[in-house]
DNA sequence: CATCGGATGTTCT
DNA sequence: GAACATCCGATGT
């Protein structure tokens, strides 16, 4: 396994937000290692996407690691409770990245169970199993990941990074983002990715009508 | 299985 | 004071 490269979050958002799919985020802390396989992510697209905390360049104490380098967290609090991570992509000035919405657990379940329903992984209901990691604010809980220790943090270190996976059997299917129905046209962006007829994927797309 | 509403607190107006 | 890139439990089918 490779850690990903600056270069490769240094690509377009949407390319990087595909490429995801399948390779594995992973946290080494106190001895501990927890990883989980990228299955569901979605891009936000700076200053021209309605639905981004940085549209129309809009810099906050908040958004303010979307606007460094590539490859840095952006870790924020939604509804005040759930931490979010984001892989910021492109440069500097260019504040757009790419939200991890699920993974499936791969290692480190023990921690992972714990976290999420204070119980041992052999107690928790099947139920509870398909629902550690299967939302944003689910993985960040499983993983541990809070703002105030991981907003801003480079991905190139040891502690937290994202590596290569075995991505070739997947097939990456494509919809509209989840959650942002206040964004005018941009809630129909095509710009959710996830494997498709993954367990892990928060949400199932519709069934077509046509 | 689908839908609905409450929780909870930070951020920005 | 309102909005918010969500989750969970309760309720009805």
């Amino acid at each position: 396994m490779q850690k990903l490269s600056r270069a490769f979050f240094q690509q377009p958002t949407l390319k990087v937000a595909e490429a995801l799919i399948g390779k594995q985020l992973i946290k080494q802390h106190d001895g501990e290692t927890i990883v989980g396989k990228i299955v569901e992510t979605e891009a936000y697209i700076g200053p021209e996407d309605r639905a981004a905390h940085t549209y129309g360049g809009r810099r906050t104490k908040r958004n303010e690691t979307m606007f460094g380098e590539a490859g840095h967290a952006y870790v924020y609090i939604i509804y005040g409770i759930h931490h979010c991570i984001n892989c910021v992509t492109v440069g500097p000035n260019a504040p757009e990245g790419v939200l991890l919405r699920a993974v499936e657990p791969i290692a480190g379940l023990e921690s992972m169970a714990q976290r999420r329903f204070q119980r041992s992984y052999e107690m928790l209901t099947t139920a509870q199993r398909r629902q550690l990691t299967n939302g944003p604010g689910k993985l960040g809980q499983a993983f541990g990941i809070t703002r105030d220790k991981y907003n801003g943090h480079d991905l190139q270190s040891e502690s937290l990074y994202i590596s290569d996976g075995d991505d070739a059997a997947i097939s990456v299917a494509t919809s509209p983002r989840v959650g942002i129905d206040a964004s005018g046209e941009a809630k129909h962006y095509p710009w959710r990715f996830f494997a498709k007829d993954h367990a892990y994927v928060s949400k199932r797309p519709k069934a077509k009508a046509d």
